[in-house]
DNA sequence: GATGAATGAGGCTTCATTCAT
DNA sequence: CATGAATGAAGCCTCATTCAT
């Protein structure tokens, strides 16, 4: 074995002065996106050059590219950032659906109770700006998208072994999953985008939820 | 009264050959707007050049700003035929929704086995291509979208008075609505643009019919 | 002699319909002429489309090429015009300039009390659209500026025979002519385009033909 | 106070390097004026493409838009920096106008003798290529001849305050003012542009500010 | 690592002019 | 003669990306 490989296997012994250099590159790092997230939501992705982008996060746009490798890649990064949240707050709680489905109507509160009025800009950038820019992002939405729709998938696969029931085609539950989805982003898209309507979205995701369920019990058998 | 006035009067009885060159005019127009409506989906809206559109559709680029004041505005075009062809032929399905039913199930089928396979470009323009390009065009996607959800809107109002039913909530039909267009939305781009199972989406479109008829009776109580 | 160069020389008897064609095409050409005039004046001659003056003088593109060889002669004929008047207003007045300046005087009253006031556009074409339009254009302007030049020039060789002075240098007449035009567009540029003072022009041109005849007095002696 | 602080408040000590790019900087901006001043005087603004612009400069078209705003501004640029040149050789001169008006003789003999045969370039662009060149241009160009006018204005009023004078009228001072200007534009124009008479600028100039000596005297009483 | 001046390809759009009807 | 649709060259400008300091 070589050093080189033994250096990288063991943790890094960081000196003081790398640790911090560490912390300082993340957080230069987190300031870009964020610079990246407000303007692509605000001005629109193409709009929003990458000059732009740096005078908002008060860094040079050499460093922009230091960081990221295009504008794309900036877009990119973003997506995993939101496609990752959206899971995190999604994941638990569709875990723990089971035959009484409450974790599917738990969901449904997360997202458009939690996750939609705490995170407009997100919701922009995933059903807005990143749409049509292009194979490289749109691999990385389906990707996202895919993921989620599994997430759900399995949800309701669970439900439905639980209650003993069978799904009506092969595709059941993949298309129930994806409708879901497709609900939630145009409900999101319309209440929060094209008109803001934050105070009814509880009600909203309410109605939605209960649309869902029985759109599975029907599903179900 | 003279001649001329009584002429002028009733409709101009056009001559032949102005007849011909309204003819050639509206030719030329649909040219135009196929050769847009290819590139468009193929290539993206923003990759699409003008100069690319012109050369497809045999025209000078001046041809185009003659017939339409810019870029914007023949996806502005494309969006409005597209719009209108959508409601035209779910419409009648969507009128005929009563007690049973049946209308839904109807307007379902006819959007995932007819308009999906034979328009894919219109379903990437519509859901992929004119997402996120500006306030002009974003509103009329806001009133293409609108619109078609009222139709459902008043379907779902309709089959609810049938039944003697009620909604959940003030909500309800609009989030219903609303969420059956993003259903269609998603698994269309799912099914048609992310992965090509058109021979599936005989089977994709029952089950979301399904799940929809389903989430309304949920809801309709 | 042939017979063509006959018809040529004798005035052609024209027919009824003939005097009428000529007339209309006359008409046509003052209704081109104007509507140029006015759009070179109110918008510049660079913003003023082809296209639009068409609109303006409601006839269609092809007619202004029919009457007009192009863009350029458009303002150069404009220009010729403008020229023609200018002469004809100012020519008699200086004819009659002699001993006691009152010639002089009484161009520069027509100047600003009666062109200024009445034909701003003239001024605005003139003095600022013909401007640095291209070398055909300039020699045009160079040619009107001449001869209003020379005919200001002759009226002060014949005051100064008149008094039995001498000029102070072999310059001295074509630089007070070519003064006066200076001083005459400047003052109408600053008080009319500018500024709209027309109720002080009066004023403005006693002024200016004092500060002339005082000049003058001194340059011939 | 910490040392930063202190620092901060007095003037920043620029490094060398930072002191070379400054000179750097400086120096690309005048290269790229210099580029525009002769095209714009020998092919006309029009004419003189912001490419052709970039060319002669040996820069790219985008470095000519990260110096200059668009191509207006770069010709706006021009202007100031002609206003800036003229005040700054009449200035002193008409400041010396008093009882003998030898100041005014003085300024007359810079701009014939001095300015024109030296900067013909500025004569054009002041005085042809920025004529009617929409209405940002033209602000511009009447703040520089209100400035000039003004400065001559004064001197005049000087003038007529030691000779114990008054004016004929309430406008005469500016009228003759402007007049002035007028009257050396279209002799700079007439005898530089139009045909190069540079050789007898100089009889033409003491010819000029006798005539206006002249008319100042008539309306000084 | 950070900077920001420089690049230049490429896009959209305008508009004077032509010519078949 | 009149029309007006069609042309296409040419211009201005943007902006993602690079690289010497």
């Amino acid at each position: 074995m070589s050093k080189k490989k033994d250096r990288r296997e063991t943790t890094p012994p960081l000196s003081k002065s790398a640790l911090r250099r560490q912390r300082e590159r993340e957080q230069r790092l987190e300031t870009i996106l964020g610079a990246a997230q407000t303007l692509f939501a605000a001005d629109g992705y193409h709009k929003a050059s990458m000059e732009k982008i740096a005078d908002t996060a008060e860094v040079s746009v050499g460093t922009l590219y230091f960081y990221f490798k295009n504008k794309e890649d900036l877009l990119v990064k973003l997506l995993g950032q939101i496609g990752f949240d959206l899971r995190n707050m999604l994941g638990s709680a569709f875990k723990n659906a089971d035959l009484s489905l409450a974790g599917i109507r738990e969901a449904g509160r997360i997202f458009f109770e939690d996750f939609c009025p705490n995170h407009p800009e997100n919701i922009a950038i995933f059903f807005r700006e990143s749409v049509g820019q292009g194979e490289v992002v749109e691999a990385h939405r389906k990707k996202i998208f895919d993921k989620l729709i599994d997430d759900v998938c399995q949800a309701l696969m669970r439900v439905c072994e639980n209650q003993g029931g069978r799904f009506q085609s092969d595709l059941s539950a993949e298309v129930m999953a994806t409708s879901i989805m497709g609900m939630f982003e145009r409900l999101a898209y319309h209440n929060l985008i094209w008109q803001d309507r934050s105070a009814e979205l509880k009600t909203i995701g309410q109605d939605a939820i209960d649309f869902i369920i029985g759109g599975i019990e029907r599903l179900v058998r």
